[in-house]
DNA sequence: CCAATTCCTACTTTTTTAATATGAATTATG
DNA sequence: CATAATTCATATTAAAAAAGTAGGAATTGG
């Protein structure tokens, strides 16, 4: 019941990107180094969020990444809905729900907890996290 | 990021039982057949909740499990730190929060997320999960 | 005694996660 | 134009976790 990597690295690689200014493009190497993850690993990650419209990315030399739009207007559920695939904390399937325990618990359980954490997510933007970081640094 | 067949299995079992009523004794056979789950499977789910202190083991003919302890006084919290551990959306280390932008994760998502579901799942106890189970028999 | 049950634990299989490896495509710069 | 820095793409491997099977010991009511 972890966020995996992918979300948790993808995170990280966004807020260092995004803290260098709008529109500013980063190379991944820079980034890997300054958070400490596998350049390789992170690309895949990258290459992710490209596919999924929160980055650009720029071919050659002084190539890199740059977010796809204002930081103000991309949520963390944005990002890990592409990362992690929406978030829901069982897998549903009808037959389950036609069981009355099971129906039971998805009323008062998994359809509560999936609303409330998706709803959080939804509140908290890329810039909310780099004000955040820009403030401990 | 999803729960495992430990805590969905538990609870549905514990649901099952919990229904029959205080200090009635239900086979896990009967369970495992009427939540069409593999009896021997269960037994090791069962195993953890009698050591968690959640249910009562009876061995012998006309043996199987009880609750430990009033349905209401059981919470969902209860269960699935026995079946899953502590709920905690990603694990930590002291070398990560060094680290500022990981820092502004835990501080704004991933300390929040666990205070929202852990205090959601306290709220909900055994007891409300088998009446919502009644009314929709 | 016997059958139903919990209890115990080792093993196997499957799936997922986390990476590593390799190389092609693109592009700024000297 | 050659080169180096970069993204882009994909295959492979390694490790870990999840899910389930198997088999039998211990207990107990009838």
């Amino acid at each position: 019941m972890k966020l995996s990597t992918k979300g948790r690295y993808g995170l990280r690689g966004l807020v260092d990107i995004a803290a260098y200014g709008e529109d500013e493009i980063v190379s991944l190497a820079q980034t890997a180094r300054r958070q400490k993850l596998s350049l390789n690993y992170l690309e895949q990650v990258f290459g992710m969020l490209r596919r999924g419209g929160i980055v650009i990315g720029v071919k050659g030399v002084n190539g890199g990444f740059k977010l796809a739009c204002d930081m103000d207007e991309i949520t963390v559920r944005d990002v890990l809905e592409v990362l992690e695939g929406e978030f829901s904390i069982v897998d549903r399937n009808e037959e389950d729900r036609q069981d009355s325990v099971q129906a039971a618990l998805e009323t008062l359980l998994w359809d509560e907890i999936d609303r409330k954490v998706n709803s959080f997510l939804e509140e908290r933007t890329l810039g909310s996290l780099v004000r955040e970081y820009r403030r401990n640094i």
